[in-house]
DNA sequence: TTGAAAGCGCTAACAT
DNA sequence: ATGTTAGCGCTTTCAA
């Protein structure tokens, strides 16, 4: 007799159940037709043996894994934490196994060769804003290793999809907002990091808005924000000491947003009354200090959810669609200078 | 010539280094002696092939998976996120992958035989709170699978490792604080969840504090705020419209304190000015409708650190610490009715 | 210090 | 509908 504490394998479950290892593997994955009598004494015998089949020796078999892998720079971000949990519900529902790295880059650890993600444990990447290279990117891409991209866009001639949001028309329509609503005429604009996807189009969303109400482009009213608070608030500070004279600021997103609110603040001005201030994402940050923000809605976990089911699909199908759009919706509160009941 | 573009296994490596791929094995886990000049060829085909072991063919072999699990309800509540923080941090500096569920349980799916998580796919597994039942707890303690368990007491009669904070001190500061800076007699107190670790020695904390300072204990100031928000503004919804009298409110953790704080205001009552609130575990929570909270620091991420630590000493060395108490921290702001400085 | 070879527990041809 | 069996890519004795 063996190992009495060892778990039981698809042989004992076989023996049991008086069949062969294969009609018990068919049976679990139900790949194959199996009569109905057979399969019952297999799931008896499962059963009785509390039988869970081996992930290692399935992987090896099958050439599976039964996991996706996320890549992320900081998982506990305010904007990280809702797409972290829509991976996670897909991931789940499809019946895969999530695992998840902060580490930027698919980085070697000790004698370089160990990824500490990748093809050799995972079925498919899900590969948040700027974690992990372009050559990596590429190398694995080029190697056909599923690949979906989130809050970032492929390096050029990549056909890596990717998941983002109507950031233009999003903006657009804050713009508009302030100019038509408020009737604001010197709207500064802070924009997000360099070669970032949703900084570029949200740019272009207010340069549309300001285009059709035909207010000219100051280059004196935009700077980089960051996504970031501090960079946002030093950059506030920067044009209020200057003594530009502005009406609302655009920060960007929220982070930024409330960089710009402490700025404005710390040099003794109100929002909104003194300057408007909106962002971009809907993060659901406030503070005490600050009025409730005017915004848009980024249906964040919903990006999650999508990127999951897309790597998911291409892992199955081979057969992604190329770009998912997620619209977005304005979320008018105080700060643009409207009046909002609280709560 | 095999399939070229499929990824090098080690026998390839063993064949451009010219060694067996024993001694491959060897010079990748460094678990064998192997001359240096060896090592250095072997390291050179490793690294012109690309090559990246096989996680399912090691763990076959070597019946190790590198991955630890984290099971959890709710991955996305303002207390959970640092300490999934935490654990990631942790886990990646000892070199094993996260497998993240958050299923309730570890659950059947389908025909009721493959657990999402377990001995099947992980080394040990993190519980966080009532994510698993006793039963499937003592079962898997029983089969000798490391397990830690987070914000939570293992059931009776099994030791199994936990992490948790000082609760009663914490409690019995921040209640003390209450009486002796504030003159509070009347303090009412929202207990957690029933069976609940945290809650039941934030209980003890704050009778300790009553009794030290000969203040009656009174049970009609007690209620169930169950960690919740809209459960802590109901019990205090009614405590208001019964005409119950108190001076303060200890709401048992921070997002109950927000929901005591809401009841309160909805009776057109001031916090603090009427009633003083208090939360526990400074998870920042903050509204602009609310003053910012006095409460109690509860050092989360580092919580997710330490559990993620002893699980990976427990599966290797199976010698765990009985329990590890973290200490807390009394932080007043302005709920409590001190004068607070924002910002 | 190194190599040969026997598994690890499963899947997937291929038979029947 | 079911069984036989050859791997999957490693680790780990056991020999040399």
């Amino acid at each position: 007799m063996s190992d009495v504490n060892a778990p039981a394998t698809i042989a004992d479950v076989a023996k049991k159940a008086g069949v062969s290892t294969a009609t018990v593997s068919r049976v679990i994955n139900q790949n194959a037709p199996v009569a109905a009598a057979t399969a019952a004494r297999v799931w008896a015998a499962i059963d009785a043996l509390n039988y869970h089949p081996s992930a290692a020796a399935r992987g090896l078999a099958s050439r599976k894994t039964g996991v996706i892998g996320l890549l992320a720079d900081d998982i506990s971000t305010p904007f990280f934490v809702p797409i972290l949990r829509g991976i996670e519900t897909a991931a789940r529902a499809a019946g895969y196994g999530l695992l998840i790295n902060a580490t930027p880059g698919v980085v070697s650890d000790g004698p370089g060769f160990r990824r500490v993600m990748g093809p050799h444990n995972t079925d498919g990447m899900l590969v948040f804003a700027a974690s992990l290279d372009d050559e990596d990117l590429a190398d694995l891409h080029g190697r056909g290793f599923p690949l979906v991209l989130l809050h970032r866009a492929p390096p050029p001639g990549l056909d890596i999809p990717y998941v983002t949001f109507e950031n233009k028309s999003g903006a657009r329509a804050l713009v508009d907002h302030l100019i038509e609503v408020h009737s604001y005429q010197r709207i500064a604009f802070l924009r997000g990091p360099e070669n970032h996807e949703d900084s570029y189009w949200r740019e272009l969303g207010y340069r549309a808005s300001l285009d059709a109400h035909d207010i000219p482009f100051d280059p004196a009213l935009v700077a980089t924000g960051g996504f970031s608070q501090t960079q946002a608030r030093d950059a506030v500070r920067h044009w209020l000491n200057e003594g530009v004279v502005m009406d609302a600021i655009f920060a960007g997103d929220d982070e930024a947003a409330t960089g710009a609110i402490i700025a404005i603040q710390e040099a003794g001005k109100r929002v909104p009354e003194d300057i408007a201030v909106v962002g971009f994402d809907d993060v659901h940050l406030s503070h005490p200090w600050m009025p409730p923000l005017t915004t848009v809605r980024a249906p964040v976990e919903e990006a999650g959810r999508e990127a999951a089911r897309q790597l998911i699909r291409l892992i199955q199908t081979r057969k992604p669609e190329p770009l998912i759009r997620l619209s977005t919706e304005l979320i008018i509160r105080r700060s643009c200078g409207c009046p909002y009941e609280q709560r």
